[in-house]
DNA sequence: TGTTCATATGAGGTATTTATCATTTGACCA
DNA sequence: TGGTCAAATGATAAATACCTCATATGAACA
């Protein structure tokens, strides 16, 4: 994987995939590999690769439960980004954007 | 351009160039595209390219004087959120990269 | 130890982004 | 209008990132 440099941490929240798996653990609580994977009709590939990447970052945590692990977001700072993100649209960009869900 | 979704923000403001051009611009205050481009050692088309993405989000703002377009960083959304990151950074990776700048 | 299930890893082709060059547009003023 | 300077645009090759497949690791338990 790439260096730890400030512009990563945005690259790294750059992609559908892996906004998709942090808006579910958002919603949802903590969820092993394959539950985000069915939820999300994602290989299960695909989305531990996503998590490897949102784990170097610290956007989620992960603890072992059995043969699963549980992947939970970080919310003290994630939440908070988002939200910024949101505001910023809503106070700016209203017009070009108004609807993405 | 792509089309503005939700991640496409961050897609944006995860590149070097990019959050060079906004953290110039928000020490610095207002600047026209060649005052940016030789400050940051960059070609003026490049510059203006990045310009352009910054501007779709409204990361940036400008306006017209003379033959100059000056730029300026939305500072009520920019700022917090770079400063966002920082602080997760500061709390969650410090071992990780504890050194760009 | 051997089997099973969950997750991680690596390699590959494909798609997306980036940087650069040449050219165009646009503002200003003689 | 023609010249000049600043910025924007378009096309393209190069660099990155992404997704998928096949395979490897690792935990649990008989």
């Amino acid at each position: 994987m790439r260096y730890l440099s400030f512009d990563h941490f945005f690259t790294v929240l750059g992609n559908k995939q892996r906004v998709k798996i942090l808006q579910l653990l958002d919603r949802h609580g903590p969820m092993s590999v394959m539950s985000i994977a069915k939820r999300l009709q994602a290989e299960q590939s695909a989305v531990s690769h996503s998590l490897r990447q949102l784990l170097a970052c610290h956007f989620v945590v992960v603890n072992q439960s059995g043969k699963e692990r549980i992947y939970a977001i970080n919310e003290d700072t994630v939440r908070p980004i988002f939200d910024l993100i949101e505001q910023h649209v809503k106070k700016n960009c209203a017009k070009d954007c108004g609807h993405w869900q």
